[in-house]
DNA sequence: ACCTAATTAATTTCATGAGAATATTCCTGC
DNA sequence: GCAGGAATATTCTCATGAAATTAATTAGGT
């Protein structure tokens, strides 16, 4: 039977805006409200690479129409965190090697550049309150789940990145390490010792100390250490596929 | 009256597209082309900042509905090049000072990423072909139009960009760019002197010497001649603001 | 005459339905 | 029992009309 599709006539209907009315008008846009729920699940792995997206589901939940989800699914897409095919429906993205590739090195260089200018404007507050998210990251990492992990160490990289005081490349970093955790989520092959929070802590120590190049050069291993969890090979891509599932059984 | 909006009933419509059919079906994409479109414009200084998008001139030359155009509005949005007012409509963004100065920024620290990926991964047939473009450009310097000029300019940042072979990077910067052709349009104070054909000649020259340093030395003299053109005070961007442009005949 | 209020016009925003394309199921024939 | 194909169902795609909001214009009052 049809989805009990039950949508509001609109008409003068009381909107429920009347509950504060000019306040928060930023975050009344739902199609924005959408994009950033789903590139968060995205971000945190709930939603893994080629799972398909029903839009019918999503403006269901959000009680908007198709029109609405269709604007969010579009942006997504060219953030390359969904893939569109034509007539077929919208899934998320399955980066390929080269993409993974490129998305590693770039995100090497982006943080090197990152770290240049946390020196450069950070405060002694700020590198102290940053210090305060890696003892966050250490309490979760004894008795926290394994999202909230992978949550908080992305986090950490954006942070870091606000301190920088350039907007537009904290945007891009975030970008990118939200196309990376799809990188992961893809190519993964064990998540050993997850010594990310150690790593976190010892840069936020060099960065105090105004250790420009002992910054880097720990960051550069933190990153080699994320890179060295996954294996960029052809076919690796398809370990989660339902076929690739099936010959674990055979 | 009325703008003569017509649109086929799309029916089993011949469609119009029946001259090539079932060739190009990448660039079918209707909603891809009109952002294509909007972004060169915007690119290329046509669009000044500011200006009105009227959704449904672009929907009635395209031949497409406005929920089409409207899609990509909406990604144009989320890179920066427009803004959209709620119930008001959506106009050619304007950055602010903060915003140009992140811009410039980050596209300081890109360019030199950039120089070193090409140090590492062009061959000598690749930087034969960029010395070509600058050929181009100098050509075009002597006798060619202002919009050519600043549009070729542009062009050999992105090539350049390619040549560093790393896709994620090359889209970012090509970004950036665009975004920055606002910020000019907006700031720009004179228009002196156009040295940058002689001093991206200049930089391939040092490439192709592979010397990284020189290279990124006069990268960072050529970004710093395009920064000096612009006076990022506040009150500057509305310069060609209404109001503004009475002032001047006060 | 000027400022304010009300009406009109233009434009955005969104929900909805109809058409198109694909996936799935079921049936028939071998 | 299985392969092939038709019928069905699901889902995307997009054009369109209706509601809502803002800008423009006109009327009215002090």
């Amino acid at each position: 039977m049809k989805k009990t599709t039950r949508r509001q006539g609109a008409k003068t209907a009381p909107k429920a805006n009347g509950s504060v009315d000019a306040a928060e008008n930023a975050h009344d846009d739902v199609t924005e409200r959408i994009r950033i729920t789903l590139a968060t699940a995205i971000g945190e792995g709930a939603l893994k690479p080629g799972v398909k997206i029903l839009e019918d589901a999503i403006a269901d939940h959000f009680g908007v129409s198709r029109t609405v989800v269709r604007g969010a699914l579009g942006v997504l897409e060219s953030d390359h965190l969904l893939e569109r095919k034509k007539n077929r429906g919208t899934f998320v993205a399955e980066p390929g090697i080269e993409e993974a590739k490129a998305l590693f090195e770039a995100r090497r260089k982006l943080e090197h550049v990152i770290l240049e200018l946390v020196l450069d404007h950070a405060t002694a507050d700020q590198l102290d309150a940053l210090e305060k998210l890696t003892d966050e990251e250490e309490h979760i990492h004894h008795h926290g789940d394994e999202k909230s992990k992978t949550v908080l160490s992305g986090k950490f990289h954006v942070v870091l990145a606000e301190l920088g005081g350039n907007a537009v490349l904290t945007e891009i970093l975030s970008k990118i390490v939200a196309r990376l955790s799809l990188v992961m989520s893809l190519y993964e092959e064990e998540r050993k010792e997850d010594c990310g929070a150690d790593h976190h802590r010892q840069i936020v120590g060099a960065l105090k100390a105004k250790d420009l190049e002992k910054a880097q050069r720990l960051m550069d291993h933190h990153l080699a250490d994320i890179e060295g969890r996954v294996r960029l090979t052809e076919g690796q891509g398809d370990r989660h596929t339902f076929l690739a599932v099936l010959e674990n059984f055979s």
